[in-house]
DNA sequence: AACTCGGGGCA
DNA sequence: TGCCCAGAGTT
């Protein structure tokens, strides 16, 4: 496990790397911002950018999701991966917006989470992003990355991962460090190719040097 | 804890 | 072709 020195590192470092990482979901509000997060579960970003302008040319607000029919909505985001639950999980948000809030997006996580089809992640994001508030959630990236530079334990559960990093880490930079996580993770240290031999953390990277050694 | 939904991107 | 992806609900 990483020493409070070594995680400094760590953060730094991926600072240098991603100094001013966001999130790519393009969007103009939260309610955009709430669609876009729902839509890119088990998707690529890119992917969803490509299906949102159309999306949020034809859908303003809650109301018109719940306007049309499930069928609809379903073939307009028919190119995103799992669209039939997914446009479920919309118009079931959608209800819930209308009917609890007034059509508006809730601004704690409490409440996000609650609305059907949010979960810890998409509520996490939500607030980092449209609210500004710190927030780390585990994804697959945080998750390999955080246990590749031995942040956290490999056999720790998301959980643990999670109050983990919130434990390791200064509140005020849970939001950018997911975000640079998330780059390092996609760019960087990728599930089957991390590029190793290049990464300025493989000093002090345990399964870096292992795969390095592997290969010789 | 494991299973299901799922088309697109990439090697 | 086969594997993976800014996840959530159900059992």
């Amino acid at each position: 496990m990483l020493n409070k020195k070594g995680v400094r590192q760590v953060l730094d470092t991926l600072e240098e790397m991603f100094p001013d990482a966001k999130c790519e979901l393009t969007h103009s509000n939260e309610f955009e911002l709430l669609v876009a997060v729902i839509l890119s579960a088990q998707a690529t970003d890119a992917l969803v950018n490509k299906v949102t302008p159309d999306l949020f040319e034809k859908y303003h607000t809650p109301e018109d999701y719940l306007a049309v029919s499930l069928e609809e909505l379903q073939q307009d985001i028919r190119r995103i991966g799992l669209y039939r639950n997914k446009a479920k999980n919309i118009r079931k948000m959608s209800a819930d917006l209308v009917e609890k809030y007034d059509g508006k997006v809730p601004s704690s996580y409490d409440e996000l989470i609650n609305l059907a089809g949010v979960g810890r992640k998409t509520a996490n994001v939500v607030m980092s992003v449209a609210f500004d508030e710190p927030a780390i959630a585990v994804d697959t990236h945080v998750e390999r990355v955080s246990k590749r530079l031995g942040i956290c334990r490999w056999k720790d559960s998301v959980l643990e991962v999670e109050k983990t990093l919130m434990r390791k880490i200064p509140e005020e930079e849970w939001s950018d460090t997911h975000h640079r996580m998330i780059f390092f993770g996609r760019y960087h240290c990728k599930a089957k190719t991390p590029n190793c031999p290049e990464c300025p953390l493989l000093e002090i990277c345990r399964e870096g040097q292992k795969r390095m050694k592997k290969r010789g």
